[in-house]
Formats: C-alpha cells, structure tokens, sequence
DNA sequence: TATTGTTATACTCTATAACTATA
DNA sequence: TATAGTTATAGAGTATAACAATA
C-alpha cells in the first residue's frame, strides 16, 4: 500500500493558469531561499512523517531520540537549542519517548536541577531502524540531486542553520 | 526595541555538554539535510514572522499574497499546490487576505466552479513592503554566505523543492 | 538573582472527511 | 464520475507566562 504524502496536488495537465514551462509556477517567491528552504521542509518532513509512523515516531520524536543517541549525556535545555525548540515543549517529548523506555532522565551530579538524557539500549535499536527510513526518505527528496550536489548542499545549508 | 525570535536560547559558556570546537552539538543530525533544512526553515520563519508582524502579515499570508502578486489570476487550487498547503487552508487565508482588501475572488468565465484570486493595489502595494523586510531577514539569515554561495543554495535548493 | 525543568494556556498550523455547485 | 471551493473538527506544533527546586 502506498502512502499519500500530498493528497491535494493536481494533475498539472487540467491546470491552466500562470506556469513556467516546467509546470511549476513563476513567481518571485521561487527565488527567495527561505521560501525554498520552507518548501524543501515540507516536503521532506510529510514524508518523513509518513514513513516513520510504523515505528510509531514522527519527525519531532525522532529528532530528540536522534540529539540523544547521537551526543550522550545532554540535558533538556541542550537538546531545546539544538532542535530550535521551546525547552517546555522537550518535557511532552521526552515523557513520551521515557513512556516506551526509548530514553531516561537521569540526574546530573553537577547540577541537581539539570536532567541527562540517555538513550536505552531499545531507544538505541529503535533509532538505528528510524535512521535508516530517514535516510530512504532523504535519497528519494534528494533525486534530482548528484552526490556532490548533496555535500555541496548540506555544506551550505550547515551555515545557514547553525549561524556563527 | 529589539525583538527576541529565539528566546530560550541559552549562553553556549554555561552549557557543559557534548559539544563541538564551535559550540555546536556533534550528531549525526547535522549530517541529514532534512534536519538542516528544517533547522534553517524554523529559524528563518521566526525570523521573518516577527518582522512581518508591525504589517499584520505572517508568512504564510504573505506567501499567499506574494503568489497572487507574482502570478495574476491564481485559483486556489494552484495557490495551494505551489505552497504546499491543502485548498481547505487556503480558504482561511484568502478569507483574511480578502477581508483587508489586499486580494479578490474572481469568477473564472471558463469555469463557474473556480476562483481567480487577484491582488488589489493596496495588495501589491503591501506586498512590497513586506518583500523589502522579507529581504531583509533573509539576508541577515545568510550572513556567513557570499552572493555565489548564496546563487549556489538557490539552484540547489531550487531542485529539491520543486521535484520533477 | 538567575537557571532547569515543569505546568498551563492560547494560538497557529496541519490533516481529514464531508458537503455544494459545478464540470 | 470527478473537481473547486468550502465547512467542520481534531490533532500537531508553537509561543508565553508563571512556578518550584536549585544554583
């Protein structure tokens, strides 16, 4: 069975307003980065979202169980800034993955405020399997693009995502 | 008054974890493009969400309005396909659009069913000030980027968010 | 006095299904 | 039978403010 991702689009052939040749729709807004970056991210995160739902995970969760298996021992607020999220939006997130033994909170001896986040061994198994649909989703997002149009692009898009 | 976009940001001194010379955290995430296109799309539309704000526009409205403005005689249809948004969300937004005069709904003489959405003058009068400020807070989202670079990630960008 | 995690609340955005009028 | 716009609703994501424990 196959997923719909944008259930929405229509067959470009029974359209008929302003379009370019490639079907696609010109407009200055196709030459604002952040427009495209938006796009690319829409695209991308339905999905992803879609191809992560047997594991029962969806971008946002994968995203915290990926900061934590990837960098042990972060805190709630370390895993809020680099996600660009809200650090009280990281507790709903952590109690739901902390609910299916994905992670645990674990105290910090510096600092009894602070809670280390460490992945379990089954969070660990989860993320490698999560990983690897993430990334045949990522290919297939990525098909009009070689493997030096990849690095080349991921280079840029590092600097524009982590700012000096 | 400066406006805060990210304000739970914390000071990278007071930060004792897992990360890179540059502060940033190290992770397989920052080797996914969705994750870096994510990033750069959250932090780009907060960005330019709070400067569109003084004009009572968000980017999603103003998307809307810079599609009409660039493509004349739009139907919904084709407005959320370009944005990636279900016609149902488009309602809304060319509702509130309408409402402030900035667009109109059109009848389409070849087709009684269809809405051409049109910009007033006011519209595009609009819509050019909030592209100066969109600009605006593009650039300063690509400070560490030269103009080749910058022409560089649009091409790319380009391919990925718009797929054959 | 400032910071971490937390709770609560409101708002925006997204996803889905169904309806109507047209084709 | 299918499509454009619409309505309704539920769920996901985002933004803020305030609080207790701790620094």
């Amino acid at each position: 069975m196959m997923s719909r991702v944008t259930p929405w689009e229509t067959d470009p052939r029974t359209s008929h307003s302003a379009k370019g040749s490639g079907g696609v729709l010109e407009c200055d807004l196709t030459n604002e980065i952040e427009f495209l970056v938006a796009r690319a991210t829409s695209l991308g995160k339905a999905l992803a979202n879609a191809r992560l739902a047997p594991l029962d995970l969806r971008v946002r969760s994968y995203s915290v169980l990926a900061s934590v298996c990837g960098a042990d021992g972060l805190s709630q607020r370390d895993i809020a800034e680099f996600l660009c999220l809200d650090p009280s939006q990281i507790v709903a997130l952590v109690d739901g993955l902390e609910r299916r033994a994905l992670l645990e909170r674990l105290p910090d001896p510096r600092d009894r405020r602070t809670k280390l986040i460490r992945a379990t061994a089954a969070g660990r198994k989860l993320h490698a399997q999560a990983a690897d649909i993430v990334r045949d989703a990522e290919d297939e997002s990525l098909q009009n693009l070689s493997t030096a149009e990849r690095d080349q692009l991921r280079e840029l898009l590092r600097r524009m995502a982590f700012p000096v």
